[in-house]
DNA sequence: GCTTTACCTAAGGTTAGGTTGAGGTTTTAG
DNA sequence: CTAAAACCTCAACCTAACCTTAGGTAAAGC
């Protein structure tokens, strides 16, 4: 009895997951191109989804909130297993991982914030020694003794 | 006679600005559509640059470095003196009004990890009240007692 | 049963921050 | 003086993260 009640989990249309989550229908259908949520299709063809894409989104959109690109997102989200229902703890693993992702994202900023510091305030900008000034060292070598400045670079890297 | 040295400034090509700050010539180009720096042409309809503008390079990538957007780097910059070189302490103000910039960035940052933190970690993700499962506010609420997470939302609200 | 609302796909548009290429001119090196 | 290197403009293209529009189907309300 409360078996049948649990099995027959209601599924949610498009229209539904977008007001729920705060998102708009378009985005969905991205995400889904982009593999980042699934659904499945009724008879007339309408995407139904599964109530916890609504914690996926949640999860999507914190992750976005902390400058993690959709593709990042995508490849730890893909660690799920596609078996079950993720456990509290998937979600606590995945938060952890996001968390030291931020923890370095801060740390670079931090540096960035004290290079721009040190070497505009300490009176070097007019020299040629000036990391500043001298945008081929831009990362820091005189000033405040190495700063070391490369994390966020990956970007850059896979352009070039 | 050193009046004169000083007089006839050497002015760059866009071949030698693009070697010693290092970008591409495309990118100075597109930094001067943007306003962000500024040539004289020679007879021949060739850019010339005032040696000042690699300084201005420097802080246009400093400012990158920072998360800034050129059209924000292009507002503050443009608040420089157009009749003189600008100074050090032109450069120093710039480079407070951006520090202070970072701050409010780094903060922000560290808001959503102590969110995500406080959040995903304290037990309530499966509970309706939890930020992170309900999408709608995902501004905290619950969970840490009112963490207020509104600042980089320019981006979103231009859109809307 | 009919109308309105929701949904579908595919293609094209948007902004940021550039890069690439075509077709033509200017400078520079030998 | 000539050839190569550098420069010019303009337009098209690129990635990310979606949005919009067009043309057509499905579901829901009365």
């Amino acid at each position: 009895m409360t078996i049948t009640a649990t099995r027959d989990e209601p599924r949610l249309s498009v229209g539904q997951v977008a007001k729920r989550a705060d998102v708009a229908v378009s985005a969905l259908h991205f995400y889904e191109t982009k593999g980042l949520i699934r659904s499945w299709r009724n008879a007339g063809n309408q995407r139904r989804y599964k109530k916890d894409v609504l914690r996926r989104i949640a999860v999507i959109k914190a992750a976005q909130k902390m400058g993690i690109s959709l593709l990042e997102i995508q490849e730890t989200l893909s660690k799920l297993p596609e078996s079950r229902t993720p456990t509290k703890e998937d979600w606590a693993s995945m938060s952890r991982f996001w968390q030291a992702k931020l923890d370095e994202k801060i740390a670079y900023m931090t540096r960035v914030r004290d290079m721009v510091d040190g070497c505009i305030g300490c009176g070097c900008l007019s020299m040629k020694s000036c990391p500043i000034y001298n945008p081929d060292d831009i990362v820091a070598k005189e000033c405040n003794g190495a700063v070391i400045l490369d994390q966020p670079e990956r970007a850059r890297a896979a352009k070039n």
